[in-house]
DNA sequence: ATGAAAGCGCTAACAG
DNA sequence: CTGTTAGCGCTTTCAT
């Protein structure tokens, strides 16, 4: 029974003209109490659905927003999604997800189309390498949030939500300092983030506060192949002349891989080597040993970067241009478990 | 230079008719090939986007589906959901996503929101317990495709997609009957899931076949808590007088949760007990000891998914109803790692 | 090969 | 409180 296809048709149901049909519907205007509840009744029975993109065009705005994420391949992404989910959902926004694969290009198709679609703003975890088109979003005018991945450059000029990526690693490699380890590597992420370089600075100025030099040897960069590449670097460094006595992971995977690196080599965790991670993904206290790490309030970024972004959509509404950018900055965890002692 | 807005503008800038630049637009009629050259160019340099909305209210379908999944709590939904996502937009459709959190009444809710921004169809891994609103949507002429999560009665009525979920559990369990395992222990999803019936129904039957009789006290119902609490069954299991030898964990995250009890429990893996998972979600190769799981082509699921979504639309705007139903089954593969012997 | 015009379903003045 | 009407941006007959 799904012919009812226009507010036209609830009209002539009811004998009123569709301007009554849409006020009761919208509920914003006074509406004779008959005539909203003959209305109301007509809509009910006959499964009468609304179109949302007539509604859209007409009032140049759609209640849709896009979050643009980099990959699934850390589980962090879908912890945010759902924080912006559940947010948008709650003020009727619906959003499009659009994974860009660590691809600027198909992040500036995925743009592109999604303005088409007239989608109201955008959250992103940017792809590695990609300032070019997100500057401009801002500059079409274009609500827009930066979550967790974003340039250094982008604080001054976008909106961001994020933790403060030196003091988690500085605060990381301080606890594996006062728990005694005299040679801490780092497993670095992509300097190319700005993230990682910010995780770097702050492992490096640890260990310079505690009056150690940083070693070039100890620090480990991921290489092209992703943070699979560890493995290896792992098992080489452990069999070198003075291998660490404990990893700086700057993201779960990676401690991951350096976790099952250090398994096969037969050394024990934390006894030989201590391990910790950053990002709380749920797997990480199911490894063997539970891998200490640092927790970030994924789901509660999401939510504050859906926020941000409504209230921009808001803003503009008001004002006609976008507010000026706000970085919020969330607290974190370090969340010890057995990988280190 | 956003400022063109609509099909209208180029129109009057190029001195043509709005119908003209439509047709060179959507390049199906012919144009003369001085006309179109100055289309074109008008369109490239104004940054004119078409509004979509626009043309899908015109042709009354938009390009866009709708994937639902219950939930990321297990990796195989983001796996399927790049599959889906990679053939949707080849073919110029965008996905809308949403997780119902097991939750039939956000599905419904969903479905409604979705129907009414007029998707063309919809890619469902139900939440458990939710025939209704499922059915609902066939019934509205609406084209639909299941993945992985059905029940029993969609088959005969439904788009499914799936592997053998009996045979999975099937040839697990054979697997560690051949590997020497006299006690096997089942750790069993919710069987309101078909395909968790269908594992532990291919269990039984690998013992049964095998001259074993299946044994109640094995049979490790999931609870309420979800996996996490597969923990204590785990370690109560074991402690008592006549312990597993074997874990077949219908699917990967349960196989880290009893790991996890057995580890703490100090016992050997394989050496004492044997575990086996589902999915090989990326993780599995990280456990200590790597876990041997059946592997399950999630992307590939999530891509002849949308090519029968794909191959629905396209017969419904044909024939005006949808195509009989198909179901579709994948292979899958049994992944032997280090956690069985 | 191109233009004029109707209309997709809806909202929002404007008029009464 | 309600109806009439214009029009959002686009596609698509139907003429020419």
């Amino acid at each position: 029974m799904d012919q009812v296809t226009s507010i036209k048709e609830i009209a002539q149901m009811c004998g009123v003209s569709v301007s009554t049909v849409s006020r009761v519907l919208n509920g914003k205007s006074y509406v004779k109490e008959d005539t909203r509840n003959k209305v109301m009744e007509a809509v009910e029975k006959s499964g009468f659905r609304p179109n949302l993109l007539a509604r859209s065009l007409k009032k140049g705005n759609a209640k849709t927003i896009c979050l643009m994420l980099p990959t699934f391949g850390n589980l962090i992404f879908p912890e945010i999604l759902r924080g912006v989910n559940s947010i948008a959902t709650q003020n009727g926004y619906t959003a499009f997800f659009n994974i860009t694969d660590e691809h600027p290009g198909s992040e500036e198709m995925a743009y592109n189309e999604m303005r088409n679609l007239q989608v109201a703003g955008f959250i992103i975890c940017s792809a590695i390498g990609d300032e070019n088109p997100i500057y401009r979003i801002r500059e079409d005018g274009v609500p827009l949030v930066l979550v967790n991945r974003f340039q250094k450059e982008d604080i001054s000029r976008l909106s961001t939500v994020s933790v403060d990526n030196y003091r988690v690693g500085y605060v990381s490699t301080q606890y594996l300092i006062r728990s005694g380890r005299k040679r801490i590597a780092i497993a670095c992420g992509d300097t190319e983030l700005y993230l990682y370089t910010e995780r770097l600075r702050g492992y490096c100025d640890a260990l310079r506060d505690a009056g150690r030099k940083v070693d070039e040897a100890l620090i480990l960069q991921e290489p092209a192949e992703g943070h699979d590449g560890f493995y290896d670097m792992t098992k080489k460094i452990m069999l070198s002349e003075n291998p660490p006595d404990a990893f700086f992971a700057t993201a779960d995977p990676k401690a991951f891989v350096i976790m099952r690196a250090l398994h096969d080599l037969k050394l024990q965790i934390p006894h030989d080597v201590s391990v910790v991670g950053v990002d709380n993904v749920e797997l990480a206290s199911y490894m063997e040993p539970p891998l200490t790490t640092v927790g970030q309030p994924l789901n509660r970024m999401g939510e504050e970067a859906m926020r941000m972004l409504l209230d921009q959509i808001e803003y503009k509404k008001q004002y006609g241009e976008l507010p000026p950018p706000e970085n919020r900055v969330l607290n974190f965890d370090l969340i010890v478990r057995k990988s280190t002692e």
